[in-house]
RNA sequence: GGCUGGAUGGCAGAGUGGUUAUGCAGCGGACUGCAACUCCGUGUACGCCGGUUCGAUUCCGACUCCAGCCUCCA
């Protein structure tokens, strides 16, 4: 397995702490609203990854984590009148149907800050009793000066960072680069007893406390947008390799980010795509194709014309294995061979897609059942690893297919019978205006050795 | 201003120091009453200017433009 690493800048092969065993952790999301495309791809991204690596290692741990504890969510709470588990918990459970609707796998872990409050604060304890951290005025401050390779994955040199320049210092802090590891709370703000008082975590310690907890002090591959590689991951870095003395993660994997119609995604401009609105323009599968669709370490434009093209290209695919559903596939086949290895090669999806592409096309135009049956077996293998058939085939077809009972099914029948009826007669003008005036109803009509065949307009099936 | 990336044919999107993917659209053809579907054929593009080289889209440097970060952010 070869990913680009932005620790060093360049693709390697990756390195594991155990030849048989790979651990992976991504940053989750803030659970205080539905998850967006920005949201989603990621998710996909890193859901693919790890998919891959179950091919090649025995055990792979991966974890994703939920941060449930911040400021926006006691916004959201405060403004609903709930608690914030309230708030919380609901946008949990609808970032997990709308991972399943893009078909990503659950991780093996779903680490929640709330739930690992005493490693926090025992790591905070840690970092003040080696000399990294220090309290002040209630709060908890990681000493930024105390770690020499500071700057290392975002390629800054502290002294470049004139953090005052642009935000105010706040006057407790020793240096404007120190960060928070702990702040007190209000009484009507959520908070946990500490040594330090009634508070709450910081943000950067969650992530090092909860993977110091699962995955060990050294993890293999460490995951998440571009924009958390500065602060977020580089003062994870600090916070676990001085609490640990140990290197913290070997392989740092960053995806780019999605814009929408050539703009940056945000609520001021009201473009905020929400996944679960995009899953009532199309089935998960297909926006999951039209985020992997891009190699994950560029920029992404998001518009409906790409959304659609990956519908027309799933439809494509489904379409042939729904010709071969008699065939028995043989579910012991493994992925095609190139197809995996081009994902091993940085993700390369584009090249994996092709290799897709070309097993489809061995599958339209094997020669028997024996072949046919052959092929089969690599396209669902290979749609699988890829995450791209989560049902089968038939099922998914129908899910791409606008729904026919949204149209007039007895009206249009009638006139496919009657268009069908006037051909035998060879009245073909009759034939046409009547094929015309179907389009109107939505439907278009096709004509094939077993008789007409009509399908929604647009998107035209073949079923019948 | 500083730090990261990126710029490929109409669109999407890989890749490579020389043989120049792939998909969609387009065009030509087969098939069809006409279509659709399918099949066959068809496209020398790599931001700009220099440098290295026998040869650069691919390596190096400057420039232009775009994106992200430096403040919450996937």
């Amino acid at each position: 397995m070869q990913l680009f690493n932005t620790l060093t800048r360049r693709r390697e092969t990756l390195r594991t702490e155990r030849p048989d065993r790979v651990t992976l952790y991504v940053c989750g999301p803030t659970v205080y609203n539905y998850a967006h495309i920005g949201n989603a791809r990621p998710a996909v991204v890193f859901d693919l990854l790890a998919r891959v690596l179950r091919q090649d290692y025995a055990q792979v741990v991966y974890a994703r984590n939920f941060t449930d504890v911040d400021d926006k969510i006691n916004a959201a709470a405060a403004d609903a009148g709930v608690p914030i588990r309230t708030i919380t918990e609901r946008y949990i459970d609808a970032y997990h149907e709308d991972m399943r609707a893009l078909g990503v796998l659950p991780p093996d872990l779903e680490p929640r800050v709330t739930e690992h409050m005493p490693e926090i604060i025992a790591l905070i304890e840690t970092l003040i009793e080696r000399g990294h951290a220090y309290e002040a005025e209630g709060h908890v401050l990681f000493q930024v000066g105390s770690f020499a390779e500071y700057g290392q994955l975002s390629g800054r040199r502290p002294e470049e960072m004139l953090a005052g320049a642009r935000v105010e210092v706040a006057p407790y802090k020793r240096d404007p680069l120190d960060f928070v590891l702990w702040k007190p709370s209000a009484p009507e703000q959520p908070g946990w007893e500490s040594p330090w008082g009634r508070g709450r975590p910081g943000w950067h310690v969650e992530c090092t406390a909860m993977i110091g907890e699962h995955l060990g002090h050294t993890i293999d591959i460490h995951g998440g947008g571009q924009d958390l590689i500065f602060p977020h991951h580089e003062n994870e870095i600090a916070q676990g390799t001085c609490a640990h003395g140990a290197r913290y993660c070997h392989t740092w994997v960053h995806n780019s980010f999605v814009t929408v119609d050539g703009q940056k995604m945000s609520k001021s401009l009201g473009n905020v795509l929400l996944v679960r609105d995009l899953l009532d323009q199309a089935p998960g599968e297909a926006v999951r194709l039209a985020l992997l669709a891009t190699h994950y370490r560029r920029p992404l434009d998001w518009n409906s014309e790409r959304l659609m093209r990956a519908r027309r290209t799933l439809i494509d695919h489904y379409r042939a294995l729904c010709e071969v559903e008699g065939l028995e596939a043989d579910p012991e086949t493994p992925p095609d061979a190139e197809l995996t290895a081009a994902l091993r090669r940085d993700l390369n999806v584009a090249e994996a897609l092709t290799r897709l592409q070309r097993l489809v096309d061995d599958l339209k135009a094997a020669a028997d059942d024996a072949g046919r049956a052959r092929a089969k077996s690599a396209v669902l293998a290979s749609a699988r690893l890829l995450g791209l058939l989560q049902q089968p085939p038939a099922e998914a077809l129908a899910a791409l297919s606008p729904r026919r009972s949204d149209l007039p099914v007895a009206r249009i029948e009638a006139l496919v019978a009657e268009r069908e009826s006037a051909r035998r007669q060879r009245d073909f003008a009759r034939a046409d205006a009547l094929r015309d005036a179907l389009a109107e109803l939505g439907a278009e009509v096709r004509d094939t050795p077993e008789g007409p065949r009509w399908a929604p307009l647009t998107l035209a099936t073949g079923s019948a």
